[in-house]
DNA sequence: CGATACGTTGATCCATTTCAAGATTGGTGG
DNA sequence: CCACCAATCTTGAAATGGATCAACGTATCG
C-alpha cells in the first residue's frame, strides 16, 4: 500500500472530471471527510426515510440502494469506491431506498452542515458534487433503458459491463474482470428477474463464452463480445475521453 | 388568465419546496429566463450528444426523454410544466438522451454562463436548482422499481397515478382525471411493453373501472383503488407533507 | 374522399415465473 | 478434523405474461 496523497477522497470522480477538480479543491475535499468506519457485510447503512444528517462516502467495497416491498427486494443501484452514496440526502433530506453494504464495506462521512457551508465558499467544487449525484441520474436512466430494452440475459451483461467500467475509473479491474461480492440473488434483484433464471442465465453466458460469475470473481473472457451482446455503449457513464464516443454517436444520428 | 406574479416560474416547484423560496429568490428565479420559445408536438428540443449551452424550464405541456436505440424507441421519463427538463445538461454539458415535445409546448430557456454566475451568488437557491435535479433521480428509481417488479398493467396505473400527482402539484390535474397527449404508443415505450399490449391493458383496466384513456383524458373514477393496484405510493415524489407518509413509512419498517 | 395515423383484435410462440426438490459450499462447534 | 447446518446454487416441469406477426377498424384532415 503506497501511502496517497489524499487516501480518502483519491477516487472520487477519477476517471470522470477529477481532473476539473484543482490542487487547492483537492484539499478541500479531503477535509470533508469527518470520519470514517468499517460496516460488515448485508448492514444497512441508511435506512429509508430516515431525516440524513450527513452524506456517505464509499471508500472501499459494494453498496447497493435497495427498496424493499413487503415481500419482494429490488436493487435500483450499485455503487463502488469513489462514489458519494448519499449526497442527494444533502437536498432530498430523507432517501426514498436503504444503502445497504454488499460485503464488507469502508466508509467516510460529511456532515451537511459542513456541505451547507461549502455550497458558499466554494461553487465549484459544489458544481462537481452537483454533477456526480447527475452520474447517478444518468446511470438510473440506463438502467430504465435497460430494463424497458433488454431480456434477462443482456441485463445481466450489461450490469456487469458497467460495474466493469465503473471499477476501471478507480483502477479497481482488471482487463478481463473484477472481483466483487454479490450473490446470484443480488443481481437477480438488480434485473429485474428471479434468482432462478439468473442462474440459468449465468449458466447460458457461460456455456458461450461470454461471462464467468462465481466465488466473489467475475470473469470476461472478452470485453467486446460482451458489450456487443449486451447493447452496452459506456457513454452514459460520462468517462474522461467519452467526447471520442459522442461524436461517434453523432455521426451516426446523422447516417 | 390572471396576471400572476411569476409568470414564467410560478409553477417551478410548487407543490415541492417551493415555499423554502424566499421572495428574493423567486424574482432571481423568474429573471433566470432569458427567452421563451413555442415548440410543435413531436419536436426534439434537445438532442442527444449535442453539447448544451443553456438549460430549459417546461412553461406549458408535455415533454418525454427519449432513447431511441435503432429499432426501438424508449422513453424514460416524462416532465410536466413547471420542471427544468434539462438542467441535469448545466454540469453533465451533453446529454445522454433526446428531449421530445409530445404535443404543442411553451419552454423558457436560461444559458448556462448565467446559471454559473448564479452559483456563486445565490447557494440557496442553487440548492433548491440541485433538489429539482434530484427529484427526477428519485422518479427515475421508482421507474426501475416499477419496471423490475410490476406487470404491464400495473406498470401503466403506476405512470398514470404518478403523472396525476405531479400534474396535481402544479394545479393541472381535477379530482378525477386530466388531460395529456400521449399516444398508447408513448405510454408502451414508457412501460417497456408494445403498443399491441399497451392496448389490451388499457381495456382491460377499463372493463375493470379503475381507468379510462383516450381523446387526449385521462379519466381515474377511484384514485384510491387504482393507487392500490399499482402499489403506488407517493413519498418518492417528495411533495408538501409527505413527512407523514414517511412516518408511516418508519412505523411499517419497525412492525 | 382518399390518405395516413392511430387504435383494435386474433393466433401463435417464446421468455420468464412459479413451485418444488436436490446438490454444493462454507462456516461452526464438538 | 469431521459432522452438521444454513446459505447458496442448480435443475426440472408446468403455468403464464407478453412478444410477434398480421390484419382490420376508425378517426381525422387536407
Amino acid at each position: 500500500m503506497v501511502a496517497s496523497e489524499f487516501p480518502l477522497t483519491r477516487l472520487f470522480l477519477r476517471g470522470r472530471l477529477r481532473h476539473a477538480l484543482t490542487e487547492d479543491e483537492k484539499v478541500l475535499l479531503e477535509s470533508l471527510i469527518e470520519g470514517t468506519r468499517r460496516v460488515a457485510a448485508g448492514e444497512v447503512i441508511i435506512r429509508r426515510g430516515a431525516v440524513a444528517q450527513q452524506s456517505t462516502l464509499l471508500l472501499d467495497g459494494f453498496i447497493a440502494r435497495v427498496i424493499n416491498d413487503g415481500a419482494s427486494r429490488h436493487i435500483v443501484g450499485f455503487q463502488v469506491p469513489g462514489d458519494y452514496v448519499d449526497l442527494h440526502g444533502f437536498a432530498l433530506k430523507r432517501l426514498d431506498h436503504d444503502v445497504v453494504a454488499m460485503g464488507p464495506v469502508q466508509i467516510g462521512y460529511t456532515s451537511h452542515a459542513r456541505l451547507e457551508r461549502l455550497m458558499g465558499e466554494a461553487p465549484h467544487l459544489t458544481r462537481l458534487l452537483w454533477f456526480s449525484t447527475l452520474l447517478d441520474a444518468a446511470i438510473h436512466r440506463e438502467w430504465i433503458l435497460k430494463l424497458e430494452e433488454l431480456k434477462a440475459d443482456q441485463r445481466l451483461a450489461h450490469v456487469i459491463i458497467e460495474l466493469w467500467h465503473r471499477l476501471n475509473f478507480v483502477e479497481l479491474a482488471d482487463p478481463h474482470g473484477f472481483n466483487m461480492p454479490m450473490l446470484q440473488t443480488d443481481l437477480a434483484d438488480a434485473c429485474g428477474t428471479t434468482s432462478v433464471h439468473i442462474n440459468r442465465v449465468i449458466r447460458a453466458l457461460r456455456e458461450r463464452g461470454l461471462l464467468e460469475i462465481g466465488r466473489g470473481r467475475v470473469t470476461i473472457p472478452g470485453m467486446a463480445e460482451l458489450a456487443r451482446y449486451a447493447a452496452f455503449s459506456p457513454d452514459y457513464l460520462y468517462g474522461t475521453g467519452a467526447l471520442q464516443v459522442v461524436t461517434e454517436l453523432d455521426a451516426n444520428a446523422d447516417a
